[in-house]
DNA sequence: TAGGGGAACAACCACTGGTTGTGCCCACCC
DNA sequence: GGGTGGGCACAACCAGTGGTTGTTCCCCTA
């Protein structure tokens, strides 16, 4: 099954005549016989029962011509993510389920006509070369990152402060607590593999570290959060710290315990990045639902590091919402199904650890 | 851009390396590489970026995987659309704003996970046809025709009275009724163009004529409910009749008034054809959908054709709600989108008038 | 610096998918 | 009722796509 046969298959349904759909495709009368019996031998079925005045479908011809316009629609929508100046608003993440993933869904679920691309780079460096580039639109990063400030043309805004919490197996010396304070993970292990040297998200935790005496591993390979949710809740004298709007999968029967930390609470500082003068229709709408939505960041007795924008800085006043002149360039045909996609790493498995710039490494 | 390269583009982001995916796809990883440069030329843009140990996905490559995975999985639920044995169930109804394709919305609501395939068939001999040769599973039609009783092997159940009403402009003599007799529709002319002989609905209305002496003009080419629903607006001496439970797209302005006919109120009485010992999983769902939800039949103060089966005929007691064991061959992926689709009438416009087995043409 | 792994390039070949020309079938019409 | 015309299928032919094998190039690594 090719998607040419499928266009001819359509344009001759609704043509009714193979001769006048050769005639929308610029092709032979033949071609498209020849087309429509491929597709048809393709099938097992018979698509249309030919007449002397025309072509009529058959049942099966009925029962798979909504799919044939799906299929259509999706090779276009497909084909449109990657056309530079009227494509979905193609945003960065920094994990599939991190709090900014969360961000994402959530405005997609206020703006459900507002196409969206999900993508997931390496690290804010990376993510700024892309916006500038205009390769993305916006990026959930924690800039900046220790002593290179953003550069002139790229603006900001503090979105989210998530909260991290002590995740522990049920026989950790912490976890019938409440909630822990800094001092009291001092002397614990906490395990965080995967932490690759020069990120943001590292330096992050390197100020943690540097600030509050913790001992922090990132030995070992990271085989995804599974497999770390599956050693923290079985070895009792291992911690890991994970960010509270985290989304996880999370293990039955496992006993895990997700444990508050507090005095301060270390809280990661989640901003929006965006190049100065991008043209995307749909970036004030998302700009404005995230200043709508976004909690007041920079709350007293949490801790970010001193690097971390405050959430006054750089920040214009959020645009104003959206109104039908900014509509996105390519509107969601309506009844058109769900409009955001995303690469999810729940995708098939992988013969070896993901390559660059995938990551499926713990992130706050 | 075609299916076999998209095919690749994911095979080859899932395994990061050519090489793996050309094994998968038991091709060459010459010919990988090929297809790939070949999609990469189509969409414009590079979507791996060439590593000595592999090959990567650029930002436009990661935007472009979900809308890949997306293509694919509709290619295969096209195909399975009219694969034998595993196919979504499949159910006639009489017109895309009948009755019956409000029921099926319904029971796609209360089971979005069954797979449903909707077909429009001329009438109920080519339905019963179609029933008893496998091609449709379920059929909504008013049985049984005059004289023709069903055949032994297929079943039905009463599903819904379909209460005729009045459809008339501003400037009717009986726009102003709260509520019409049948006995004041006499004299008044109705027009209800494209009632075809034969078919089992002008029946119906032949039934109707000769039991109340109504003036039904069936004159003229059948241009469609909107030209329809114009000319009544505009002219004071025509009115038509209409299912109640049909949902049309309502014009505004036009001052067209919905008025219910009483004493007796002619009801359509549709009925959900089967044949016995279909063994359809997602059928026994839908019958007990129907019996759960439809209102009472035969209810007194209503008319029906002498022909029209009872509400306790021939149909044994609804099954069983369907369990785990009676779902669909192909349960519907979890997050994929909608599991209904059927051709509506609002597609493309046509070149002419469509060719059977369409109908365009007013039902009750 | 040599070796190895991985993708791209080149040359070749089969076969797909287009074209033109023609035949057949049925509806319609005189 | 037979001629006519419209519409699709079949046949023959041809170009170009898309596969193969053989080879080169590049970069990482030992």
């Amino acid at each position: 099954m090719d998607l040419e046969s499928v266009r001819t298959f359509v344009a001759a349904a609704d043509a009714g005549r193979f001769q006048d759909a050769a005639a929308e495709l610029a092709v032979t009368q033949q071609a498209v016989s020849k087309r429509i019996a491929a597709l048809e031998r393709d099938l097992g079925v018979r698509l249309f029962t030919r007449t002397p005045r025309g072509a009529e479908l058959t049942i099966d011809g009925q029962a798979f011509l909504p799919h044939a316009r799906d299929l259509l629609r999706v090779a276009e929508r497909a084909a449109s993510s990657v056309l530079a100046g009227r494509r979905p608003l193609r945003v960065d993440v920094i994990a599939s389920r991190s709090a900014a993933s969360a961000l994402m869904r959530a405005f997609h679920r206020a703006h459900p006509e507002i196409e969206l691309d999900v993508v997931m780079l390496f690290d804010v460096d990376t993510a700024v070369a892309a916006l500038r580039s205009g390769a993305i639109d916006a990026t959930f990063r924690a800039v900046a990152a220790p002593g290179r400030p953003l550069p002139e043309d790229v603006e900001s805004a503090r979105v989210d402060d998530e909260p991290l919490e002590l995740l522990t197996g049920p026989a950790h010396a912490l976890a019938s607590a409440r909630s822990v304070t800094v001092a009291q993970l001092t002397g614990h292990r906490i395990w965080i593999p995967g932490i690759v040297p020069g990120t943001e998200w590292a330096a992050y935790y390197d100020d943690l570290i540097a600030e509050f005496g913790l001992t922090i591993e990132a030995t070992g390979p990271n085989f995804g959060s599974d497999a770390l949710l599956d050693t923290i809740a079985d070895t009792p004298a291992l911690a890991t710290l994970m960010g509270g709007h985290t989304r996880l999968v999370w293990p039955a029967g496992h006993g895990l315990r997700r444990i508050p930390v507090t005095d301060p609470t270390p809280v990661y500082p989640h901003s929006l990045l965006w190049r100065r003068g991008n043209p995307h229709p749909a970036l004030p709408a998302l700009r404005a639902h995230l200043a709508a939505t976004a909690a007041a960041p920079g709350a007293p007795g949490t801790w970010t590091p001193p690097w971390a924008i405050p959430h006054t800085a750089s920040s214009p006043p959020p645009a104003v919402p959206a109104e039908p002149g900014a509509r996105p360039a390519l509107p969601a045909e309506p009844g058109a199904g769900s409009a955001v996609s995303a690469e999810r790493g729940d995708g098939r498995a992988r013969r070896r650890p993901p390559a660059l710039p995938y990551r499926t490494t713990q992130v706050p």
